[in-house]
DNA sequence: ACCTTGCATCGACATACTTCGATCCAACCT
DNA sequence: AGGTTGGATCGAAGTATGTCGATGCAAGGT
């Protein structure tokens, strides 16, 4: 079963430079690596109470949020909680920092801002200046 | 243990008003309706497989691919492929048509578009056109 | 020193997910 | 009608995930 040869064949990707900037998810076709990579950040906004955390986190006014904030907010136990931040920091997604007796987790743009890019279909036509 | 009372407390979000246009994932805490239903999304993206799949479709140049097309691409058997496809459809990422004898898919751009929005900090200054 | 409080880690358990072979259905071709 | 091919659906099996109580550790308070 590997003879196809139907209507157009040729599978060939639409060439980034017609359709904007930068390579993304969407206009060029992912190997295998990068799609493990990728896949990992995407699972972990996968489940309801890791993308409220998230958002808590990204939209505190002073950028930073006490667990102690965060624990209370879910009808989760506690180890749970802390179990759910993990996999958003193994992801990549936010930071912890030990202050005295709380922990407080601030978000990294880095990674939004990375899955948002690889997410938009036309990056901005270059010459924008 | 509902007794939290350190530093500054008050977890207040950003106004949206200063942080760009639309509230996002990022500037509004999501409530729990919103989570569950964008977590299947981001659920459906995180796997390597799908995620794979969703690249292929979209940066197709006809903006179509034939099943028959996807298939061979993967080390994997055909009913997995199309279960695959099952999950990325249910999400509303893709759509299936069938011509004649082959089905194929196209992405669903409203989705990608959505997912970016939402992960997008400050989604431009209104005034564009 | 002792106790209390905030979080992380450690099994354990139930559920969900990924993958497969077997099977079924739709469309085409003699 | 019978046969072939492209895909979807159906269990089944192994693995991963979400959740919890119990426990451990770090900081502060008495």
């Amino acid at each position: 079963m590997s003879n196809q040869q139907r209507a157009g064949g040729a599978a060939t990707a639409a060439p980034d430079t017609a359709s904007g900037c930068c390579p993304t998810l969407l206009t060029t076709p992912l190997d295998q690596e990068e799609a493990v990579e990728l896949a990992r950040v995407f699972k972990a906004l996968g489940d309801p109470v890791r993308l409220r955390l998230l958002s808590m986190i990204a939209s505190q006014a002073g950028g930073e949020v006490c667990v102690c904030d965060l624990t209370p907010a879910f009808d989760l136990a506690q180890p749970t909680i802390s179990h759910h931040l993990k996999l958003l920091r193994e992801a990549g997604l936010i930071a912890a920092e030990r202050r005295g007796t709380w922990v407080y987790y601030r978000l990294l743009p880095a990674a939004t801002d990375r899955l948002a890019a690889v997410l938009t279909r036309r990056t901005a036509p270059a010459a924008r200046t």
